[in-house]
This record gives C-alpha cells, sequence and structure tokens, in this order.
RNA sequence: CUACCGACAU
C-alpha cells in the first residue's frame, strides 16, 4: 500500500493524473486496500491538476466507507478551492468538517485566511484569524505571512506593518517570506527606499535573502527606476553566492536599457533571451563593471556587440 | 507517508 501511495503521489506531481487515478483504482482490485495516505494523495492529485470536484467526490466517497476523512483531507480541498476563489464552497467544507467533529486546525485556517484574502474580504479575514486565536489555534508564521502579504496585496501597507509588529509582539520570529511579501508590497506602492531599507534589516537579523527576495528587490527597485541601486543589490546577490535567475538578469537589463533610451539594445535584448541564465549573469556582470568605471557609454556597447 | 505563505506587464 505504501508503495502505491508513494506512486501515486509521485505520478500525479508530474502532472500525470490520470496515470495516478488508474493507480488508484488499480490498487483495490489487486487486494490492496488503500488507506487514509492513499486517499489524501489522490485527492491532492486531483486538487493540484484543478480537478475539485473530484476531489470532493472522493470525499464523499471516503465519509461512506470505513477510512474516515481526516483533518488533512479537509484541508487539501479547503485550501484548493480557495486557491481558485470560491471561497463560499470552501467554507461550505469546513462547517462540514466541524459536523463530524473532525478538528480544524492551522492549516486549515491559513487556506481560509488566504482565500478570504484573495477575494478581498479583509475585514471576514481579521474576524476569522480573532476566531481562530479564540478557539485556542495557535497562529503561526504561516498565518501572520498570509495576512502581511494579503494586506500588502491589497495596498493596505499600514495594517500590514502593524500585523508584522503584532508578530514580533507576538514572540513570532519573521522569516525570508515574511520580509519579501512586505519588500514586494512597498516597491508596488513606490516605497522602494523603505523596502531597501527593510531588506537590510533583514539581513542585520541574521535572515539571508533567498532568490525570491532578491526578485522582489531588484525588481521593485527597477521599477522605481532605482537602477544604480539595482545594480548594487544584484551584485551584493552574486557576491553573496546566490545565482541570478533569468528573471532577474532580465528585470535588471531592460531597466539598463530604457534608462539608457536605447532602442538597439532592446533588439539585442531580445536575441539575448535566447542564451542560457548563466551566460547572461555573466555578461551582466561585465556592464555593470563598465558602468562603475563611469563609462556608461562603453557599456552600451557592449550591449549592442552582443547583438 | 500526504495538506498552508512571498517575486516575474509569468
Amino acid at each position: 500500500t505504501v508503495t502505491y501511495n508513494c506512486l501515486i503521489d509521485g505520478l500525479s506531481r508530474a502532472g500525470k493524473i490520470d496515470e495516478a487515478y488508474a493507480t488508484f483504482s488499480a490498487m483495490s482490485e489487486a487486494g490492496c486496500e488503500p488507506n487514509l495516505g492513499t486517499y489524501n494523495a489522490i485527492v491532492a492529485g486531483l486538487c493540484r491538476n484543478s480537478r475539485l470536484d473530484e476531489g470532493k467526490r472522493i470525499l464523499e466517497e471516503m465519509m461512506k466507507s470505513n477510512c474516515r476523512p481526516d483533518v488533512v483531507t479537509y484541508s487539501i480541498l479547503i485550501d484548493s478551492f480557495c486557491k481558485s476563489g470560491d471561497v463560499t464552497e470552501a467554507f461550505e467544507i469546513f462547517e462540514s468538517m466541524k459536523k463530524v467533529d473532525c478538528h480544524p486546525n492551522i492549516f486549515t485556517y491559513n487556506s481560509l485566511l488566504y482565500g478570504l484574502l484573495k477575494v478581498e474580504k479583509v475585514d471576514e479575514a481579521f474576524t476569522l484569524f480573532q476566531m481562530l486565536k479564540d478557539v485556542g489555534s495557535e497562529a503561526n508564521v504561516v498565518t501572520f505571512n498570509i495576512l502581511i502579504d494579503g494586506l500588502c496585496k491589497r495596498k493596505r501597507l499600514d495594517e500590514a506593518q502593524q500585523c508584522f509588529e503584532e508578530m514580533i509582539r507576538s514572540g513570532y520570529s519573521p522569516n525570508v517570506v515574511t520580509y519579501s511579501s512586505l519588500v514586494d508590497g512597498l516597491c508596488k506602492s513606490e516605497r522602494s527606499d523603505v523596502a531597501l531599507q527593510l531588506f537590510m534589516d533583514m539581513e542585520k537579523k541574521g535572515c539571508s535573502p533567498d532568490t525570491v527576495a532578491y526578485t522582489s528587490l531588484i525588481h521593485g527597485l527597477c521599477k522605481c527606476n532605482k537602477v544604480d541601486e539595482a545594480c548594487e543589490v544584484f551584485e551584493a546577490m552574486v557576491r553573496a553566492g546566490c545565482p541570478p535567475t533569468f528573471v532577474i538578469c532580465n528585470a535588471l537589463f531592460s531597466a539598463l536599457c530604457n534608462a539608457g533610451e536605447n532602442r538597439e539594445i532592446l533588439d539585442s535584448y531580445e536575441k539575448l533571451s535566447a542564451d542560457g541564465s548563466s551566460n547572461f549573469a555573466d555578461f551582466l556582470s561585465q556592464i555593470l563593471d563598465k558602468r562603475k568605471s563611469n563609462n556608461v557609454k562603453e557599456a552600451h556597447k557592449l550591449l549592442e556587440a552582443t547583438s
């Protein structure tokens, strides 16, 4: 059974959900009884591949079988419906689990919070946040991250900031996701100066930035036309041994082109996109070196030469 | 053993 479970999980993660389902059906015929892990794996697989209704059908099947759904089963479905934007359905499942005395945990609440914020029901999210604390479910870092990110995305930066403070006051340590959400939100509200400050604060607190954190900041600085700062952060990233991804190179490169207001450069960039990311990164580093020696024209020549 | 969060006019 464990073998089957792994197989089902692996197939569905590879996008081969039909094969996963076939495996699921075949195992009972082969005399292997599906257990809770099996059911959860297939429900998660169906949901991951946007087949939520079929996932829900499995849940109903389970209720009639001797293998009852657990908090994980319910949470998978709730999370998936929330991500699809169908918060109403998610709450129906939430109610039904409580009816059968299956207790929601922090994962369940986190998913619901995410869903509410996604459909801009900020007040309801706050209410639910209060409620989960009242019923004695302990919030975790992810809970705060969801709230902070959701508020940032709704451009409610002050509340996000308050949430951040409450988080720290309550003894939770912000992680790289917390900071990235805030950095991204600040940049998108044209506060890239504050974002940069926060980013340095994060490093000072011993939280090392990852690729996403760097991308958020560099992309944000570029959008705010802070090309010099973006270049500095890029170099710091390379120095820190964080491999520059194509996305980052692209953002920085476009910004450099825009700053140079040179259309020919933009053309050469199209061709460059076909190259690998690592070449792109080396190439960018060279350009930045040129810039540093106050030789912007030279840098642009280098850009053109690549086409 | 399986379920929750961040970047890209993706």
